[in-house]
DNA sequence: ATTTGAGTTAAACGTATGTTTGAAACAGAT
DNA sequence: ATCTGTTTCAAACATACGTTTAACTCAAAT
């Protein structure tokens, strides 16, 4: 079918360089030249470029909602008591993410880049769209957490979770630039499994901080 | 004297718009709007977008740079050998940073994001642009960290501190709205003080955990 | 064979952008 | 008061963008 195969090359296009150049700066004309598409495909398929980063985004997010969904029930069905270590957790979610990537972690930069808008953007349809879905999921993770951090006070989990979260975001969504710099300055480049092994024991390391 | 004044204004203007919004999604119209000045005076002035960019950078880091100098000139006489913990450092950054500012925590903030736009936007130039400027700066920077971290491999060295970085930069850029997320869950706010003392020692341990 | 309707295409449209222009305004020195 | 160099200003410029249009293609249904 025609139909479907113009669709799924744009949001092919469209991800690889959205990843690569960002959003503003990704013009449909580049996607409909590399996805060898008229440029009026965009808006005759999906109405208009925002519309596309939308369909971009939820291409991704459903099988990432799946997969933390069924994270957070693996959590809940191995530990009943919710007595979970942050290591465990870590671990858990870095599996999820490099499952759920498949190879393709373009993807998973684009979700962290969304995210890291979503806070940024004080408004804007992305961060309310992302809250929508995500609420559940969210919420779910923070008993995990809570169990995961008795020692610590309300607060002091609220900002340590959110520390987390910044240094994971920023990695991931910035992962090709920095694995770029990192190549440029030592001439030698880990692999993206690598710098998620190596992010895991900082973020348990934080999390247990003395205070 | 005008000139200065006009400077000064499109820079305030810039720094503000290009947080909010994004370099991309930032117009010269926009910036010279609410800067109060004549279109043609960025171009005037700065030569380009790209080099008003840049000197948005340089404002803040001029000054910056000029403290780390200075004080670590201060630390070489009391530390001859060089040996400093990561907690005396991290201490001397947020003091670093916060005189910069001036006491005005919005500015800093303003700082941070553009800090992380600069990594994940495509403004590839400006790292570079940072880079060469402030070359031997950096190199003294690393060289206080490399010898802060002793144990450290590296790549491991590479990755830690832009995991730090990470974070920093994600929870000072958004320190207004995860305040606000912290009082509608909690009922209570920290100072942004609070939030410094609390990231210092999650980041210290990041960087001190075992391999 | 004809009709139908979704898909594709080239072209054009309106707008917003960064940049440039040339004249006017200004300040300071002569 | 005049000159000189700098700064401001309104206007225009060239370009790139997202979007729309209308003609065209073509397979499937009638």
């Amino acid at each position: 079918m025609a139909h479907s195969d113009t669709v799924t090359r744009i949001l092919d296009a469209a991800e690889e360089l959205f990843a690569e150049h960002g959003f503003s700066e990704t013009s449909l004309r580049s996607i409909t030249t590399q996805a060898g598409v008229n440029l009026a495909a965009v808006n005759y398929h999906f109405g208009s470029k925002k519309a596309l980063i939308q369909a971009v985004f939820s291409r991704y997010l459903s099988p990432f909602y799946k997969m933390i969904a069924g994270s957070l029930d693996h959590y809940e069905k191995i530990k009943p008591d919710g007595v979970l270590s942050i290591e465990e957790m870590l671990e858990y979610f870095v599996r999820a993410i490099a499952g759920v990537s498949g190879g393709d972690r373009r993807r998973l930069a684009i979700f962290m880049r969304l995210l890291g808008l979503a806070y940024n953007q004080g408004q804007g349809h992305l961060r309310k769209y992302l809250q929508n879905e995500y609420k559940t999921d969210y919420e779910r993770l923070m008993v995990l957490f809570t169990n995961a951090t008795p020692d610590l006070q309300p607060e002091e989990r609220f900002w340590r979770f959110h520390f987390m979260l910044g240094s994971a975001a920023f990695t991931l969504s910035n992962m090709e630039h920095l694995r770029a710099i990192q190549k440029d300055e030592f001439d030698e480049q880990c692999t993206e499994e690598d710098v998620l092994e190596l992010l895991q024991p900082f973020l348990a390391a934080g999390i247990r901080a003395a205070k």
